[in-house]
DNA sequence: CGTTCAAGTAAGTAAGCACTTACTTTGGGT
DNA sequence: ACCCAAAGTAAGTGCTTACTTACTTGAACG
């Protein structure tokens, strides 16, 4: 196998480890048999465990799935937000997310590690990509505020309440309630309802 | 010192350590030093690391703060329920949990931490705790679309939109904005804000 | 064919880990 | 004053860890 496909292999490999027993838990050793590789050929791709760490964050975070923007390829959403159909809007942002989470499990189990961990890789990516969330559907917010459709209240503090209801949705599948025992709902059913909830909390009084 | 109140010391010292860096992350030598003992007593006090973290749990989780209903204590919230104040129903759980999030930050951490590493004990401990809360704010909720001041929706995935905000809230202040650079509010304005929309969001169509 | 160089490994090493043992101090009850 | 149990420790034990060294393979190319 040449160096970059092995390169990579090891990288997939300790991404899902990582994921599941956080940085401390997880031994070179294990992600070295896990590869099919010797543990001496993991140091010659990364210099420490900590520079492989790294490398983790900065694929997935420069180069795959999660950083992407969904108004920068959801259709759906650009039309609904050139529309200003909010309910639309909201709805197409939780889909977007909900699905994400649920394609990338391994990759948040990582995030949330890294960051109780401090992990400086992860502080970064955090706040570059959730900064931008925040200037998204807070502009939108401003927008809908200034056309007189919803009523006067913090753009972000209204964000932080949706992407609460986002976040924490997922985390709960994931982290605290995987088989659906406390609340069992589809991803469309749970993305319909707080988008509900959301933009009649937000409208303005007729 | 007696033999109890340095096995509680060690479990003061153990919970600040493990909140800081997690179970694999914090060696039992360091929590000895920080207690000011030897090794060898915290293997007096404690069988071995496992069951030291499980007693934390265990303590935590009986005895103090977090597990406290609000509505077994909160004067005001009793109050709100019983004269079918919605906004301040909502408001004043969410100032309880609020308030209890920022004032055991490290046992937050720690409870984050075990749920990652899928320790059985916080698994139950989590069940236990939340399973109570869904059934008491889920239970309002079915009253207030009885008395048809509540729109159709499931109680429990209402339920989760509500603590998602809460507790993403807190997540944030606690995890990836420390610094409150994203966004900067008092725990008054977020609860009342967090408060007015659910409520406005699941007000019956008039 | 023979050289070369990257891909690969077996077998270490030193430090760190959870946990133990064998021992010493201390303070209250008789 | 003496005892003795409980509080405390120094110095290990054996195992695991991140990381290294010194070596072998195999395929590409003139």
């Amino acid at each position: 196998m040449s160096g970059d496909a092995r390169r990579e292999q090891i990288l997939r490999t300790a991404v899902e480890l990582f994921s599941q027993k956080g940085f401390k838990g997880t031994t070179t050793k294990e992600i070295a048999k896990a590869a099919g590789v010797s543990e001496a050929m993991v140091f010659r791709h990364f210099e420490n465990k900590e520079v492989l760490y790294g490398a983790i964050l900065h694929n997935k975070g420069c180069e795959e799935g999660v950083h992407r923007f969904p108004w920068e390829d959801n259709e759906r959403l650009k039309k609904a937000v050139e529309q200003k159909d909010d309910v639309a809007v909201f709805y197409n942002i939780a889909f977007d997310a909900l699905t994400k989470h649920e394609a990338e499990v391994g990759f948040m189990r990582l995030l949330f590690y890294s960051a109780l961990e401090e992990h400086e890789l992860a502080e970064r990516f955090f706040h570059e990509f959730i900064e931008r969330v925040y200037d998204f559907i807070g502009g939108y917010i401003k927008t809908r505020q200034k056309d007189g459709a919803f009523r006067k209240v913090k753009p972000r503090l209204a964000v932080r309440a949706f992407l609460g209801m986002l976040i924490h949705h997922s985390l709960n599948n994931i982290l605290w309630d995987k088989n659906r025992v406390i609340l069992n709902v589809t991803k469309q059913e749970a993305s319909r309802e707080f988008a509900e909830i959301f933009v009649r909390g937000l409208r303005a009084d007729s």
